[in-house]
This record gives C-alpha cells, structure tokens and sequence, in this order.
DNA sequence: ACAAAAGTGTTCTTGATACACCCATGG
DNA sequence: CCATGGGTGTATCAAGAACACTTTTGT
C-alpha cells in the first residue's frame, strides 16, 4: 500500500438514498428533479457529496434532513446498501457512490428540497428510468428491505408509533407485492416476543367502518426466529 | 450536485478482503504482515487502491490474484460486504474502503504475495488484533457468510468441484460454529432441488477408515427455500 | 340490517428434531 | 472384529397454510 495523496487520479464519493415510506397502502420512494446535465429533467435518488469530515452514514443522514424537511431524522431507520463504483457510472468523472435505504413511518409533503430541486414521492412502481444506475440502487433497496423483513422486526420502521396489526401488515404487503392471510399474520407477529407490545388501552378506527384495531408499539427484539417467510417467490421448495 | 473535481479534498478509495477458505475442517482467513507505519507488524487484511479505470469488483479481484497467486480466480465468490468511512480510520488521510469477502474452496499456501508482503493463512479464532478497523471487517465478513450459508447455496463455495455431504456439513459446522446433526443435513441438502447433483459412479475415503462417501457437484440453484436455519443463536423463538 | 374490518378457533400438512440402526472400509 | 465414517429409517413435535367463524363498529 503507497500513500502518495496525488498518485492517483482523484475519486469523488457520494452517497445516494432510496427513501421509502408507505402512503395509501403502496410502497412511494422519494425522488428529485435533476436541473443540470447530465440527465437533465430525469429523476434521480437524492445524494450529494461526503464531506471531508463526515461518514457515508452521517452524509446519509445529512442529506435525509434536507431532502425531507424533517427536522428531526435521528431516529429513523438507515440500511447501507452497497456501493457502486462502475467507472462509467458517471459520464463526467470518478464518482464511487456509496447508497442507503431509508425508512420512513410517515410521508410528509416534501415538494422543493432544500436545493430548491423539485421532489416528489412517487409510487415504487411509476418510478420508470431513472438518472444514472439509479434504477438498480432502487431494485436494490426493495429487494434488500424486502428480504430483511424476513427475519428482522424492521416492519415497525415503516410505522408511527403506535399502529394496528393491519398497518403493520400492510408494509409487508407492499414491500413483497403479496397478499398475506390476516390470522395467521397476526398470530405470527404476536407470537415473537418483543417483535410488538400492545399499548394497553387504546384502539383506532382504520377505514371508516368495521372494528376499531388495538394499538402496538415497537418491541425491543432486532431479530425474528424463525423468520416470516414470503411465499415461495419462485419454484424453490423443499 | 456540483461537480468541480478539486472542490473537495480527495478521497483515496480501496478495497479490503477478507479470504476464508476451510483447512481440517477449521475456518482461516488470509492476512498479511503490514511492512510500514502505523501498524507495522500488525497482521491486516489484503488490499490496496482502485486503479482510475476498475470498480471495486474489478479491483477486488485483481487483489485476490495478486494476494494468492491463483491463477484463475474467475470462479471464485466475491461477496461485497459494506463500505468503512469513518474518518479516522486510517490516521494519514481519508481512506473510504469497499470490503469483500472472498470464499476459497482450496488453499494453497501463499508465503510471501506479491508485493513481498509476507502473508499466511490463520485460523478465524486466532486473527486476534488486526491493522485499522479490519477486526470488525472480518466479523461482519464471518456474520455476512454465515447469514448467506442460510437461505443461499454458497456453501459449495468453500468446497472443491467434487465433494462429499460430510465435507459440506463442515462448511456450516466451521463458519457457524455449532455442529449438525448428519442424517437431518443430509435429508435437507438433498431434498432441496438444484443445491447439489450427485456424480453418478464417484465416492472417496475421506478419514482413512470409514465407508467411502459419494461425491457431489454444485447444482444450478442459488437459493435455499425452506431455508437451513442455525440452532437459535439466543434466546428468540417464537 | 348490512358491510367492513378486527379478532379467534380448528384442521391439515409440512418440515424440523432426535434418535436408533445398518453398511462399507482400514487397521 | 472393532473403530470410524457414510447412509437409511422412523417416531415425535413444532410451525405454517387454509379457512370457517365471531365481534364490533359505521351507514
């Protein structure tokens, strides 16, 4: 290993966010409006610049605040993701990109960061072409989230604070793009220790009509054993 | 996004990998001797810079060659695990590192790499303090595995072409650190389509005395549905 | 009364676990 | 003939899948 700051050609490192959240029931990502060449008019996954003094996680962080308004990120869940280094990933120089997953329980309206780009939460599925590999990092970060619901309690990042089975349901619907059955969902959930505790008194009306739903909290479990399997995705079976 | 290359400090980019390979049945990881400071004489793992014209696969690839001496590393499972960007990671100056982790069927002895770097093969148990923040590499390169070794078939990673049931079961068995009941993992292997193909006539003595065991190739699967999950790790159960 | 959503119960089947047991080979 | 490692059979138990059914609310 040589150390000559200038022997090489110089690598700029970025990070990029895929910034999920759940409206209506389906899976939204949070894209920008790029303004300036390349790819000038497409949409592309928030991201910016490492800072001299920062990690890719704090720049991941740094740039969620910014790119939702929300003043206050420090809790919500980030995943890195992986990162992506192809050379000509970008047309204009070196840029290794390192990219995160974010989750987020509740969307607020985000139009207009805070680089005055136009942003918008788009359903997962009416994403389309995107800038650069943004498309993959996109797959990427389903497939990553998807997979980690299987044996993580990380469902509950997609939720407010207190929330009904139903919700909680729901996140694994959308992200997994299945159907799940209702009982044995939720006695799967109720079944794991620390996975969700039930708040004691409360209930909330979820569609207008029919029975008020309990309410849950997080619990403090990380991991789900056995895990929640998502229906066979293809033709693997024991 | 701005893009003025020398707006900001430049950031040196490597690769770091961590290389297991099983010998009598134990899980070893290649390190090499650092030569200058800091931590000259500390054991690391091998690495070095992306070049301007390779990603960090390409890069990483070309390390194992060179760190190893195989000739044909084509074959072999490159597994990026996360990037490290602590700032202080390296006290010189900002080095972000893209780690892999490198699984070898074989090991060939290595003494002395290319870079004159002396080099050798180490049980995982006794890697004990390593250079910068390549201890945690190396944990979350063994956690990363064992992880995979669950729901994938890359456990004939780490086997020859040919191999028996009982040297498979020891992949798992040394990268999980537990042991397995043999006629359950057997059913299990077998009963899960595509993982391995038997190799219609072969069989090999494997410890000098015994019944000769039946040879098996890697299959065309790359998934584990049901998964083989390890015995509960802690206390979740549902 | 009816629709809609929450919540409970039951049956069936699958897969995992824990063994006991037989087979082939070398010393 | 015994130790060693490969391979088969089987009983038991836990978990998942499917689905019928009850409860509570709004209209």
């Amino acid at each position: 290993m040589e150390y000559d700051k200038h022997a090489y050609e110089p690598f700029a490192v970025t990070v990029d966010l895929a910034v999920l959240t759940l409206r209506a029931g389906a899976l939204h990502v949070l894209l920008v409006e790029r303004g300036q060449e390349p790819y000038a008019g497409s949409w592309a996954l928030p991201g910016g610049f490492l800072q001299p003094d920062e990690s890719a996680e704090t720049a991941a962080r740094r740039e969620l605040a910014e790119e939702t308004g929300l003043s206050d990120v420090s809790g919500l869940h980030l995943e890195q993701l992986r990162t992506y280094s192809e050379p000509d990933r970008d047309p204009r120089m070196r840029v290794v990109s390192v990219a995160f997953a974010a989750l987020l329980p509740d969307a607020p309206e985000v139009h207009g960061g805070s680089d005055a780009a136009r942003a918008r939460w788009t359903p997962y599925d009416e994403a389309g072409a995107l800038a650069f590999d943004h498309d993959r990092i996109l797959a990427d970060a389903r497939e990553r989230v998807g997979a980690k619901l299987e044996y993580t309690c990380l469902a509950t990042a997609f939720c407010p604070p207190e929330f009904t089975l139903g919700e909680l349901q729901q996140v694994y619907e959308a992200v997994w793009g299945t159907g799940l059955d209702r009982p044995n969902f939720r006695r799967k959930v109720l079944a794991t220790p620390g996975f969700v505790e039930p708040v004691p008194g409360a209930s909330r009306l979820t569609g207008g009509r029919g029975k008020p739903a309990a309410l849950y909290r997080p619990g403090a479990a990380t991991a789900l054993h056995p895990p929640l399997l998502r229906p066979t995705p293809e033709g693997h079976s024991a």
